[in-house]
RNA sequence: GGCGAGGUACCCAAGCCUGGCCCAAGGGGCUGGUCUUGAAAACCAGUGUGCUCCGCACUCGCGGGUUCAAAUCCCGUCCUCGCCA
């Protein structure tokens, strides 16, 4: 959520930023807040003075007695009157306020680039080298299959479509990923979290995925709980309504989780083996800090998020997301791109935003000097994939194939899995 | 799941039974000021949100209701803790 005083103030300058995004109802939107917000402050005006006037009549009633206190009390159904016809208006503005403020999103760094759509997104550098083969790589989905270490086929038997299950060595090979990346950020002193796979509602709307992006998430039935697609939402739930101290933060937190995604506006494309799936597991990173540190939090961030997949020898290119492609919470966005050989293309492993206050707003998450003193303003947030399980995994299987179908695992992760390939075995 | 006790501002906490000077006592912490060579102590002021910001309104977990008037009474709901299953 936007600071609406600066909608208010600087209209045109938010308009300016917004129009980036190229996408003209939120312009729209805040125009018609300008228009809701104006008539809202104009009623509460009114509201106050009749409020003024009720409490004034409160306090002569009680002391009024017999006749007088009669009158008084005829003059108060009369205000009071008034008053339920104003707040009337007062309330149906403020859902209308709140409504339009839900659903315009984050203002945008000046360092994003331009673009209309994902077309637009900027490589800004790349890390290692395509890897050579002397044979047509093969799909992940082919290699999981060589390897006999997933069932996809019968996944779609017992949960459906995106779903799959490991097996044997890629178990343990998801594990050393999830391990590796873990170690890495401990190294660099940030605390680790095994989060709740399910939040609250009020989690949700606290990070943006609510009430927009609904159609992503899985809901229980009959409870105030729904299922993470990604960790960030239960270590920013965390400290939701709580003031931090400036010498707590930065704060630098990462989550294990599960994180499950209905993947409701997705292509078809990318059904095949385990890119685009409905569930899985991952470490991200996440991060409270003092606005004026966020950008450099965020670089900071990112350096740990290369490191990692430099540790796994795996060529990639980092990505400057375009005002087109980014998402409605976040001012910036990198991304890492890793390649792949069976797709021969670079594809999203990690996605590192700057979210500045536009989440702890909404969760109300704020920061004064010290303990006691008064509270000085609301905390920035960031958030970064450290590594998740399935596209890494595909990353691996497809960069480090040999032409007999053995894979060789990376060795940073030789010490987790105790094992240095995976070779085919024969089915019957 | 059942029963019980709770939820008051940055923290602690009174008020609730018996509705009305509660525009929420008091304490702590913190900030500013007076004083001091400096500090402590003491004293004064400030320390949630909104607005047309020397003034008002809102805020007692949340949402309804009763009433001229609700932190206080009623209903619903969420959460925390304890005991039981």
């Amino acid at each position: 959520m936007l600071d609406p005083k600066l909608i208010r103030e600087k209209p045109d300058e938010v308009k300016a930023n917004l129009a980036k995004r190229k996408k003209p109802e939120y312009i729209e939107m805040v125009d018609e807040f300008l228009e809701v917000d104006r008539i809202w402050r104009e009623t509460d005006v009114i509201v106050n003075e009749l409020r003024k006037q009720r409490n004034i009549y409160a306090k002569n009633i009680a002391k009024a007695k017999g006749d007088e206190k009669q009158k008084l009390i005829a003059d108060m159904k009369d205000i009071n009157s008034k008053l339920s016809d104003s707040e009337k208006i007062y309330n149906e503005k403020q859902d209308r306020r709140q409504f339009l403020l839900d659903r315009i999103p984050n203002l945008l760094h000046d360092s994003v680039p331009y673009g209309e759509d994902d077309e637009g997104n900027v490589p800004i550098r790349s890390w290692g080298e395509k890897p050579e083969f002397n044979f047509t790589p093969l799909d992940h989905h082919e290699l999981l299959d060589i390897l006999d270490i997933a069932e996809l086929e019968r996944a779609r038997k017992t949960s459906g479509s995106r779903f799959y299950y490991l097996k044997n060595d890629a178990v343990i090979l998801e594990m050393a990923l999830m391990r590796y990346a873990i170690d890495i950020l401990r190294k660099h002193d940030v605390e680790i979290f095994s989060t709740p796979s399910m939040v609250r509602e009020r989690m949700l709307y606290g990070t943006g995925f609510l009430p927009t992006g609904a159609e992503d998430i899985y809901k229980i039935e009959g409870e105030d709980l729904s299922l993470i697609g990604t960790s960030e939402v239960t270590l920013a739930g965390l400290h939701t309504d709580e003031v931090f101290t400036e010498d707590e933060l930065p704060k630098h937190y990462a989550g294990f989780s599960n994180n499950y995604r209905t993947e409701a506006s997705a292509t078809t494309k990318d059904d095949k083996g385990i890119f685009r799936v409905h569930e899985f597991k991952k470490v991200e990173m996440f991060t409270y800090s003092l606005p004026e540190n966020s950008e450099a939090e965020q670089e900071r961030m990112f350096a740990i998020a290369e490191e990692i997949f430099k540790g796994l020898d795996l060529h990639y290119q980092v990505v400057n997301i375009c005002t087109g492609d980014i998402g409605a919470v976040a001012a910036k966005k990198y991304d890492i791109e890793v390649w792949l050989p069976g797709q021969n293309r670079y594809r999203e492993v990690v996605s590192c935003s700057n979210c500045t206050d536009y989440q702890t707003r909404r969760l109300k998450i704020r920061y004064r000097e010290k303990e006691g003193s008064p509270i000085k303003g609301l905390v920035h947030t960031l958030n970064s994939t450290a590594l998740t399980t399935t596209r890494p995994m595909i990353a691996i299987l497809e960069n480090f194939q040999q032409e007999d179908g053995t894979v060789l695992i990376p060795n940073a992760l030789v010490p987790y899995t105790g094992f240095d390939k995976i070779s085919p075995v024969n089915k019957k």
